[in-house]
DNA sequence: AGCACGATTAACT
DNA sequence: GTTAATCGTGCTC
């Protein structure tokens, strides 16, 4: 029986959050009992209210209300008009950040990845922090959401540890506007895939 | 009340 | 490399 992660584990600082969440598992289990889940292999940190980054730039507001929460909860939002996005609420209850899952390896409940994303090539199924939530069916529903609690649907398992050499570090993505240091600052952490234990891909 | 823009993706050229 | 799709959010008027 897989481990969940313990809340314990998002009550950290949020870089070390993002870095060793690579290799935990995502799973959605749905309604009927099916296991939608992936390894995490890509992740990006945001800091606080100082983080011109983070969407907590704006204070506390409705939208970013969860991040300011208990750790361990989901910050579920929507943008570009058609995508939902993934993060865990990090730190202390209060200070508000969270680490955006932004991509996974296909491993549980491959059928309905398939369904959902359509016709589309499986490298493409989950290698994009929307496309991911549209892999695993998660949307809106699930902001707020404790997925550290017993009974729930959507949670995380430790599964794989990456060593330090197949980890490396990037600037996030998507802050054209953002003003410097944080555009550039290197908060996105990305695992080399190969490193995971052979599944049964093809 | 109105508006510019985005932690994106897929389908183009 | 470029762009349309599409709408909630936060800011301005």
């Amino acid at each position: 029986m897989p481990e969940r992660i313990p809340r314990e584990f998002f009550a950290r600082p949020t870089l070390t959050v993002a870095r060793e969440l690579l290799g935990a598992r995502l799973v959605h289990q749905e309604a009927d009992g099916t296991r939608v889940a992936g390894i995490i292999v890509e992740t990006e940190a945001y800091v606080g209210e100082e983080d011109q980054g983070c969407h907590a730039r704006a204070g506390r507001t409705p939208r970013t209300e969860v991040m300011y929460g208990p750790p361990g909860h989901a910050y579920v939002y929507f943008t570009y008009g058609m995508h939902w996005l993934f993060n865990v609420v990090t730190e202390q209850e209060g200070f508000p950040a969270a680490v955006l899952v932004r991509a996974l390896v296909p491993t549980e409940g491959l059928e309905r990845m398939a369904a959902r994303r359509g016709k589309q090539p499986r490298k493409t199924w989950t290698n994009g922090p929307a496309k991911l939530c549209q892999a695993l069916g998660i949307d809106g529903r699930y902001h707020g959401a404790d997925i550290c609690a017993p009974q729930a649907s959507l949670f995380l398992e430790f599964a794989h540890v990456f060593p330090a050499e197949s980890v490396t570090t990037a600037p996030r993505v998507g802050l054209n506007t953002v003003p410097e240091p944080w555009k550039s600052i290197p908060w996105r952490f990305i695992a080399d895939p190969r490193r995971l234990p052979q599944t049964n891909s093809r």
